[in-house]
DNA sequence: ATAAAGTGTACTTTTGTAGTACGGATTTGA
DNA sequence: TCAAATCCGTACTACAAAAGTACACTTTAT
């Protein structure tokens, strides 16, 4: 399974509460125990999450994290980067800086390129809000 | 990073080392040694894509392995579901027998589905025919 | 019957993620 | 100005999944 890391999905569960709050500045400590996800963690998508600008941070006593854009206008891609990297399916990409160890041999050299922007495409096509929007669970 | 497996770039390998070599029946240590790959991991790959009828074998001496499609019409989905599994991004999808354990806080139940699909198709546009054409290293 | 080839299972090693811990920096308010 | 609350950064440990390896079994042509 192509697997997206827990720590994206996490993210995308914590931004998805912040939006339920919009504009309040909450506490990673407050939106630990509202999403029942272990707080260490949860700082640590947090500052993730803030160095790419997704969300701001205000330090020091009555501190806490919010939005700086709209639901509508976080995309998947952004989170997804901001999480785990640039989205590539492969080592062998164009940003690598030479090709792979079997060079020589290998037919497909870099092309995993197109298949990496069609997925790039499509992840920002979807929205935070998008994703909070479409309720309950397929399975009941 | 969303990473594929190393055993599905592998594979891509592999497949494309076969096309060049059309309707030949080929054996997992002629494949190996073409590709510069370690044998038990082309054998164990071999095993996978057979098993998915993306390729045929045939026992015995003078046995060997052999495309059942066109390169064309072989698209990276199937492969990638050959060796990985289905293509899912997250454990909360809809094939999952119960909603994840966090059910009662989550906001985004089982919702990466919509993302889930994009990228599917965006797989079964790309052709391995497609991934051989595409020739030389961006970098060079 | 034997050798060459694919098949299946189980084990070991390696790698990367997830989780944890702790000390530091910043801001507010008394 | 001090203390408390909060964010920030780094390093370490534990665990799980991937990758690689080994080996015994089955099939088939000669």
């Amino acid at each position: 399974m192509i697997k997206l890391s827990k720590m994206t999905d996490y993210a995308v569960v914590i931004l998805a509460e912040m939006a339920t709050r919009d504009g309040q500045l909450l506490s990673a400590a407050g939106l630990a125990s509202h999403t029942r996800l272990p707080e260490p963690t949860v700082s640590k998508i947090l500052k993730l999450l803030t160095k790419n600008m997704i969300i701001s941070s205000k330090r020091g006593i009555n501190g806490g994290y919010s939005l700086v854009k709209a639901p509508a206008e976080i995309d998947m891609a952004s989170v997804i980067t901001a999480l785990d990297g640039p989205i590539a399916l492969a080592a062998c990409v164009e940003a690598s800086p030479e090709c792979c160890d079997y060079a020589d041999n290998c037919k497909i050299k870099g092309h995993w390129n197109p298949v990496n922007i069609a997925m790039q495409q499509a992840l920002e096509r979807v929205s935070l809000a998008q994703m909070i929007n479409n309720k309950g669970c397929p399975n009941e």
